[in-house]
RNA sequence: CGGGGCGUAGUAUACCGGUAGUACGUCUGCUUUGGGAGCAGAUAGACCGAGUUCGAUUCUCGGCGCCCCGACCA
C-alpha cells in the first residue's frame, strides 16, 4: 500500500490523556483510535495486525478441532437467570422497546449451551469444540492500561463438550498446547507462562498464560526450571507440593494474563439441560471446558513487550506489512523511479509491503517508519540509484544489510 | 465504587480577575533533501451550566469527561 493514501497520520506526541505504553504507541502511529475510557476504534494498520493475530488464533483453534461460529451479542437473560449470572455487575444492559431487559455478551457459556442442546442427544454427538472471536462488553468499574483492559474488547472463546471428564482432561490437554503455539508464533513464547490459578468447582487449578511484564496487574510466581508458574492466589504448600516446585525456587513477577483455560465440568449443562443419552440410555449431563484469549490485550502485551523507545516493533508475523518500503525521493525523480519499481516488484509477489511514497524528508520518514515498526525497512535513496544495492534494516535489531535487487527478491520469496 | 489529579487551537503546552502566548501540525511561497530542515505569511483555542464580580478562561458550586492509586476483574 502506498503511505501516501493511508488516511491515518503519524503523530510526533503522544496524547497527554494516554500513560501506558500501549496506548501512546499505538495512538502515535495510528493504529487505534481512543473513542472513550476503555473503547478503542481500530484503524487500518492497527487492524491489520489485530486480524492477524487473530488468524493465528484462528489456526490453531481449528488446529484442534475447533469449529467457528458467532454468536449473537444480545443476549437472552432467561439462560442467564438460570445460572444465576444474571444478577452479575459486568453487565451491560438494556430494554426492549416493548419491555423487557436484554444484555451485551460479555462471555457466553449460557448461549453456547443452550444452542448445544439443540443439537446434542446421544454421546456419538460428543465431544466437539466451538469457538467465536468477537466483540465483548464488560461494564469494567475502572478501564485502563490502554487496550489492555477496556470495556470494549475482542475475544476468543472457545467451548469444549464431552462426555466424561476423562475426555474433557485430554482435549484440555491439547487445547493448552495450543495456546502456547499462540503465543510463541505471536512473539511472546519466551515470556508468557502457564500459570496455576483456582480452579472452582469442577477442577483444582485452572490454567492462565501470563505474560511477564511490568504493565500487568497479576502476580505469579515463575518456576523457571520447570517453565510454568503459580498465581499469587493460590500460592501455598499444597500447590507447592503438587507441582514439586521448592517454595525458594521461585521468582515472583508481575504479569499480564492473556489467556486462561477452565474446566467448567457439568456448571452449564446441568441448570441449562444440556444432556446425552449414554450407551445404555441413561441420560447424563455434557461435561464442559472453556478456553479465552482476548486478541486486542493480546496486541497491547505485544506492544508492551516489543516496542522501544523509537516506536512499536512487530514481529514477522502480525506486523500490518512485512516490509516498509522508504523511497528518499521526489516525485518524477530518478529515486523515486527505482523505488516504483522496486515497489511494483515487491507487490507483484503478493508480499505485503507499505511503500513510503510522500515528499518528505528522509528524517521525518526514517523516524516514522521506525514508529510504525515493520519488521524491515527497504530504503532506496541516491546511493540505491548509483550502486543498484539496497540498504534493508531489521527494525528490531538495527542491523543494516545491504541488498542487490536480484538478493531483495529472492529474499522475499524465502521469507514468505 | 473510595481516594487523588486534570480539562486552554488538530496535537503538546504557557500565562492571566481586564477576551490568550509558544512549539509542532495544516495552508501559501521561496530555499532545502540520508535521521522529525530554514525563512516569510496565513489558519486555528478557554468542556457545559450556574454563582461571585463592573468584568470570569482564571475564583466558587454543580454537571460532564479524562488519567492515576486502591477495591473489583466467571
Amino acid at each position: 500500500m502506498r503511505q501516501s493514501q493511508l488516511f491515518t497520520k503519524a503523530r510526533r506526541e503522544a496524547p497527554a490523556d494516554e500513560v501506558s505504553k500501549n496506548a501512546q504507541m499505538l495512538v502515535r502511529a495510528g493504529y487505534v483510535h481512543k473513542e472513550m475510557a476503555g473503547v478503542y476504534s481500530y484503524l487500518p494498520l492497527g487492524l491489520r495486525t489485530l486480524n492477524k493475530i487473530v488468524g493465528i488464533i484462528r489456526e490453531e483453534m481449528n488446529a484442534i478441532g475447533g469449529q467457528e461460529l458467532v454468536m449473537s451479542e444480545l443476549q437472552d437473560p432467561a439462560i442467564w437467570k438460570a445460572t444465576d449470572r444474571w444478577d452479575q455487575d459486568v453487565w451491560f444492559k438494556t430494554s426492549l422497546k416493548i419491555g423487557g431487559e436484554i444484555g451485551f455478551g460479555w462471555t457466553q457459556e449460557e448461549a453456547i449451551t443452550r444452542i448445544a442442546s439443540q443439537h446434542v442427544s446421544s454421546y456419538r454427538d460428543l465431544p466437539f469444540a466451538a469457538y467465536q472471536i468477537q466483540t465483548k462488553f464488560r461494564n469494567e468499574e475502572r478501564a485502563k492500561s490502554g487496550i489492555m483492559r477496556g470495556r470494549e474488547f475482542l475475544m476468543k472463546d472457545l467451548y469444549s463438550f464431552h462426555a466424561t471428564q476423562e475426555d474433557l482432561d485430554a482435549f484440555y490437554e491439547r487445547a493448552k498446547e495450543a495456546y502456547s503455539r499462540v503465543f510463541s508464533r505471536v512473539g511472546i513464547g519466551e515470556k508468557t507462562f502457564v500459570t496455576f490459578a483456582s480452579g472452582g468447582a469442577f477442577s483444582k487449578y485452572s490454567h492462565e498464560f501470563q505474560t511477564v511484564s511490568s504493565a500487568g496487574e497479576d502476580t505469579i510466581y515463575v518456576s523457571r526450571e520447570k517453565g510454568i508458574a503459580i498465581n499469587n492466589e493460590v500460592l501455598n504448600d499444597e500447590v507447592l507440593a503438587d507441582l514439586g516446585i521448592e517454595r525458594d525456587q521461585l521468582e515472583e513477577q508481575t504479569a499480564i494474563e492473556v489467556g486462561n483455560i477452565f474446566k467448567l465440568g457439568t456448571r452449564f449443562s446441568e441448570p441449562l439441560c444440556l444432556s446425552y443419552k449414554d450407551e445404555s440410555g441413561v441420560a447424563k449431563p455434557v461435561v464442559m471446558g472453556c478456553y479465552g484469549i482476548g486478541p486486542t490485550r493480546l496486541m497491547g502485551t505485544i506492544v508492551e513487550l516489543l516496542a522501544d523507545d523509537k516506536g512499536l516493533v512487530w514481529p514477522d508475523a502480525i506486523a500490518p506489512f512485512n516490509y516498509h518500503l522508504v523511497s528518499l525521493g521526489k516525485a518524477g525523480d530518478e529515486v523515486s523511479k527505482v523505488a516504483d519499481a522496486l515497489y511494483t516488484d515487491i507487490t507483484g509477489k503478493g508480499i505485503e509491503v507499505l511503500y513510503d511514497d510522500r515528499d518528505a524528508r528522509a528524517g521525518e520518514k526514517f523516524a516514522e517508519s521506525d514508529l510504525l515498526g515493520m519488521p524491515y525497512r527497504i530504503v532506496v535513496g541516491k546511493d540505491a540509484v548509483a550502486t543498484g544495492m539496497f540498504e534493508v534494516v531489521e527494525r528490531a535489531t538495527g542491523v543494516v544489510e545491504k541488498k542487490s535487487h536480484d538478493e531483495l527478491m529472492f529474499d522475499l520469496r524465502s521469507r514468505t
